[in-house]
DNA sequence: CTTGTTAGAGTCAGGATGACTATAACTCAT
DNA sequence: ATGAGTTATAGTCATCCTGACTCTAACAAG
């Protein structure tokens, strides 16, 4: 056994606060020529649930901001620098965690797919494709679960699916990034309608040579560039 | 000097948790007839900010959820029970108190008119427009700001404006909450056709006697009762 | 019974959306 | 070189939603 507390014992204990970071980051799938989504985990080296997979996180040192310890999360685990980096939820139910009383924040993060390629893989970091993670440590299921669907609302109303992208990129990248999210196909002739009338997507005057059709144009987001609300 | 506690001394201490609550009511300005967004407050008796108002909150005791504390933090306050509670945001900047590292998670919660008329006021507990708060203990400016704009954006979209109401209301009322949070005039006429297609809205056969104009008919909500998400 | 006020229905033009067609520009196989 | 296949990009058209507005109904107060 690897704890004897019980929920009576740990009843007069203050919370533990730990910090917990959803990456997700755009995979082009080789054969279909579709994007997706994909997540990196880490593999749990001690009890509770030791060997089954997790998200990214620890405990959160009283030095850094919130903020400060998902971007720490996410370079730590991917070796990449946050391009987009925003808080989704604190979940503190009591039974999270069977050997502690655990509040988790919870961060999320888009990395462009350059990003993604560069990212280590290891032993004990390896990447998923988001629709099929199941089996995770702790609530981190449903936290994932989450997660997508709060990127859904996103995607929609705002300016997230820029992040998923680099500076340059065509306006068929940026529907794929779309129809991954969403998971249904968007027409192509009313979605380059819709973005035309977008204010912050400009058009540059280079295209994209080297595809087997005709070159399609590049274009550049201009709006603002990490979302980070309060602290 | 009510504390020595200073940046370095307090580097390797655990983050304190506390949950706090902003309660937003819908009260009628009775010279106007207008309906505007007041929340209750309560004055801090001990340092930091003693004698400052502050949002009702404290810190999170080990055997109870996220969700319940911020309904404890509730009735304290109004001795009222909650009918829409949602977690706003987790703040946790490193130099939101003084004294010590403080990570506040924030709920919100909307009552209605007949149960803000209930609440207690005290020496220590009074109500305030949602417009005028400022000069608050903490941060707490800032939370506020936040949550109204959370709430506007929300208002928008989403189901919220009923839970200001009781559970029979007219169309004028309804349009009030939307005017008050909004802040902007809407067309009746309008207003009136976009809530016929709202699906979670129905007529009565009764209508509201004892005005000085034509009765209008009263209606009522009949979609989820609480915004509760993940735990 | 007239006046003032709100309730509630209806009209109309403009903008956005989804489905669809047509043409342009490129690569590749023959 | 030429035609086939594929994607880029523009345009059309009917429908729906929205804001601004008008009109009538139903009450209270004088």
């Amino acid at each position: 056994m690897y704890s004897s507390a019980n929920v009576s014992e740990r009843q007069g204990q203050a919370p533990s606060l730990a910090i917990s970071t959803v990456i997700f980051a755009l995979r082009t799938d080789a054969a279909s020529d579709r994007s997706e989504i994909w997540l990196p985990l880490v593999r749990r080296i001690r009890q509770p649930h030791l060997g089954r997979w997790a998200l990214p996180g620890g405990p959160l040192d009283g030095r850094e901001s919130l903020q400060d310890a998902a971007a720490r999360n996410l370079r730590e685990t991917t070796g990449l620098e946050p391009t987009y980096l925003e808080q989704l939820y604190a979940f503190g139910g009591l039974d999270r965690s069977a050997t502690q009383r655990l509040v988790s924040i919870v961060y999320w993060a888009l990395v462009r797919p350059d990003q993604a390629d560069l990212a280590q893989e290891s032993e004990n970091v390896r990447w998923f494709r988001a629709s099929d993670v199941v089996g995770l440590a702790f609530d981190h299921d449903e936290i994932v679960a989450y997660a997508l669907e709060r990127l859904r609302g996103k995607i929609e109303y705002g300016s997230v699916a820029y992040h998923f992208l680099g500076d340059r990129f065509t306006l068929a990248q940026l529907r794929g990034v779309y129809e991954a999210v969403l998971g249904r196909h968007l027409d192509p002739a009313n979605f380059r309608r819709q973005l035309r009338s977008a204010k912050d997507i400009a058009a540059t005057d280079e295209v994209l040579q080297g595809g087997r059709n005709r070159p399609p144009r590049l274009y550049r987001y201009t709006g603002p560039h990490a979302g980070r609300p309060p602290s």
